[in-house]
DNA sequence: CGCATGCTTGATTTGGCTCAACGCATGTGG
DNA sequence: CCACATGCGTTGAGCCAAATCAAGCATGCG
């Protein structure tokens, strides 16, 4: 695995992160920072690369940088299904389990913050703050799962896609505390293939219902990455949950 | 809601409790077990009673008991899906959040050992053994939620049939710590509509999906709701994922 | 230029849904 | 005891959304 010793110089201190108040260490104080300070390192991986592989050993857990990457899982057959998306501040691995779970690819250029997997599980058990807040995490990524069932097991092709396009514009929007609303604009850092593979769809459902939710003038399409969406409540009416998405979260 | 003192009186204290080494109170010891006696209390339900709506407020949070219960989330329109099962000492409930987010139902006679959640948040603070364990329940949820999640997106009506007999006998064969083997007999406590929900598929493919693998020898049906399976090799291999289920968990 | 990659579009097939009838228990009331 | 209703499950016929198979197009790159 590649690790980038210059790299690391150029890091900065867990004080002065952008993403710590959403990140694990988000109720952290000095003393604690100081701690993950010491069990920190730091990766980079390129847009198409895999970080881990299901059933590997890692030693390390994670804190998500820049970035998107997907965790995947498969069958023997080859169809896949993405099961989760790591997002700006998400974790990565599980303490207590050293064997990967499912496979981790980058979908962009990223840095990932990471501990080592023993010091930290030892932090968790005399440091309740971040216990806690790692609780908090995990129960939020269990809610975005549960939301996921729903979508897979009872949506149309076309609500899907309009529903990733919604969360993908809330994400964004969260990220500088607003709320999405008329004209927006939202990137689209996937393939079409990634995509299906998070819907599960075949590629070309995707591409075809994207062509005609342009058609209809729900998106306009810029490139093949970036989507401009008219107006944000159309969008969401398409997406079948009428739902306002609760509080800004 | 109900809330029956004579039922409470017969109940047992956690010291005895027959799932407490799976439960949330798993690695509790003599004053924590006081301490969480305190604030409980206990629901009584009878089969097909909803325990909660979603939206509803709660106040407290609950180990499962006997019996199954399933969790589920709707779209306007009635489209339904179950995101969960709670299944013996499973935990309901979210600590820090008041409103439920998914509407619970009973599908047996049930009852719930319940504890105030304000009592049970604080304790939760100070007390990091009951914080691990629920993080490590809710890390397993989440493993659960994800696997779920490639059935739904990936699998053939055939496939999750057999995928959900799977994961009943091997819940049911953890509890008396056996790997499900040879000829066993699984228990359904299900309605056809009721398995249509958590496979995202209607009760007439389930049903038309049962007698298939009926035919064909899979599976053999006593009555409705039980099961016998001739051969559980077999039956993984219908399921889609050739994977042996890991370790006795 | 030639080739690869990612995307679109079209033609065809098909798995699962919809709608509708029917079977079979169990319960109820006359 | 029979007539009838009700709740679950099964079965069949037809249809449609999405999968599959198959070109074809745009972009980028050695």
């Amino acid at each position: 695995m590649p690790h980038d010793a210059a790299l690391c110089a150029t890091q900065q201190p867990c004080e002065i992160c952008p993403i710590r108040y959403r990140a694990v260490c988000a109720h952290c104080e000095g003393d604690e920072l100081t701690e993950l300070e010491e069990m920190k390192f730091y990766r980079r991986y390129e847009a198409g690369q895999v970080v881990v592989w299901a059933g590997d050993r890692m030693d390390f857990v994670a804190r998500w940088s820049p970035a998107l990457a997907g965790l995947t899982q498969q069958l023997e057959d080859g169809r896949t299904q993405m099961v989760g998306l790591l997002l700006p501040s998400d974790f990565l691995g599980r303490p207590g389990r050293d064997m990967a779970a499912y496979t981790v690819t980058a979908t962009s250029d990223l840095v990932l913050c990471c501990f080592r997997r023993k010091p930290f599980e030892k932090l968790l058990i005399d440091n309740p703050r971040i216990a806690s807040r790692l609780l908090e995490m995990t129960l939020d990524e269990l809610d975005a799962a549960r939301d996921w069932l729903l979508l897979l097991g009872r949506k149309s092709a076309r609500e899907k896609i309009a529903s990733l396009l919604v969360i993908l514009a809330r994400r964004e929007a969260a990220l500088i505390k607003r709320r999405p609303e008329g004209r927006i604009t939202i990137e689209l850092p996937l393939t079409r293939e990634a995509m299906a593979d998070y819907l599960g769809l075949t590629l070309e459902t995707v591409s075809r219902q994207m062509s005609a939710l342009k058609r209809e003038g729900v998106i306009e399409l810029d490139g093949k990455r970036r989507v401009i969406v008219p107006s944000f409540v159309r969008l969401v009416t398409e997406s079948g949950d009428d739902s306002d998405g609760g509080p800004l979260s």
